[in-house]
DNA sequence: GTAATTATAGGAAAAAATACCCATACTGTG
DNA sequence: CACAGTATGGGTATTTTTTCCTATAATTAC
């Protein structure tokens, strides 16, 4: 705890799009104790402007030209780790949230949070206390449940699952792929789920994706 | 016209399924002119009933062990090209059905057909006419309509299109291309819409893994 | 200036996919 | 034999995807 009950926050804003900064920023400034000291619209500028204005807290958000967020967070908690940073993203993207953990953000929030919970997080980001949006809090509670994933997930699935990979990977629905099999499409749903549960993939898409890359279906 | 009015059309039943083959046989066989004079259980063996049996119509399924019913049309159309090959299976897909009729099948019915319409098509067939499920005659007709694709078909997209697909590819959903777009969902899914209709794609799937194949998602 | 194309997006409805229940049957393994 | 895992699929509910129709603003082409 750095600055206290008299010194008010001071927020470093991290965004691309003029639109997003000037928002958080007219909100954030009207509240007691925050103080927006600067903005910065790339990794970068970001680096430079932390180095310059100390800043306590920082929203980052994670999708940005020049140079990336999750780059920018490590570079900021390596130049100075009493700054805390806030991942802001406007979509929960399982990779992207827990590389930006591990970079060593203090919180994540998507760009969908209330301008309240906005507040509270900037507020506990500067105590190093967590604020994680419930949806994050949720994929990471997953990946916490099923977490290590040592190996590439193949090995983990049913023979029958890989089949049906496979085809997933040829773009087949699920209709399709029951006729293939010659079982009830429910069957095929049933593996279908079972292959995104055990590879903690978010759909079919990527499923396809993942198997034309693992060779279990033509390129 | 080789058999006419007296002959009866004799009719040769190939699929996988023995209930399938039961079923088709005993409404066929109720049927005044026609005639079941045998049945397969997959393409090698309808090759050799053909040769056989010199049947006037056969209807084939496509999805079958052993020898499937496309490679079967074309040695049966080799062999003996008076015979009509009528393609039956479950489902319409799109290169089965092209391939059906590239492989000399003069007509392609989907097994929920009705049967007095199965009827017609088999007396069509022995004459050389052609009948088609109306869901086929429909994919056909966006065949025709939008036919030959002489080029990959990337250039008809438009620069918002390609972008979509570009995020296509990385398997992101309608609801994630359009926040990283700042545009509606609405909006996204016009243009998948338009992508999927250019390119004739069947759906998402396919498109992320086209995108993949031409470079516009990273592998 | 009119016409065509594109990007935008709303409404409605149908189809597909997904999640979460559940049960059955079969196969090993301790 | 009990137990775990697998394949199979029914039921239900929710979400996502897809199609079809409509419409506006902006751009470009003729």
């Amino acid at each position: 705890m750095a600055t206290d009950t008299d010194e008010p926050i001071r927020v470093l804003i991290v965004d691309d799009h003029a639109v997003v900064r000037q928002g958080l920023m007219t909100f954030l400034e009207l509240q007691d104790g925050i103080e927006v000291v600067g903005e910065a619209s790339n990794g970068k500028e970001a680096l430079q402007k932390v180095k310059e204005l100390e800043p306590d807290v920082v929203l980052m958000d994670l999708v940005m030209p020049v140079m990336d967020g999750l780059t920018a967070i490590k570079e900021i908690k390596l130049m100075r780790p009493e700054t805390e940073v806030i991942a802001l993203t406007s979509f929960a993207d399982d990779e992207k949230v827990f590389t930006a953990i591990r970079s060593g953000a203090t919180g994540y929030l998507l760009k969908d949070v209330q301008p309240a919970d906005l507040v509270k997080a900037v507020i506990a980001a500067e105590r190093g206390e967590v604020q994680l949006h419930p949806e994050v809090a949720k994929r990471l509670m997953h990946e916490v449940v099923a977490p290590p994933k040592e190996d590439d997930g193949l090995q983990e699935l049913t023979e029958r699952e890989l089949e049906v990979l496979g085809l997933l990977g040829r773009g087949m629905s699920n209709k399709e792929i029951a006729r293939e099999l010659q079982v009830s499409e429910k069957t095929v749903k049933a593996h279908v789920s079972s292959i995104l549960n055990k590879l903690s993939l978010p759909g079919r898409t990527h499923a396809a994706l993942f198997a034309v890359k693992r060779g279990l279906a033509p390129a």
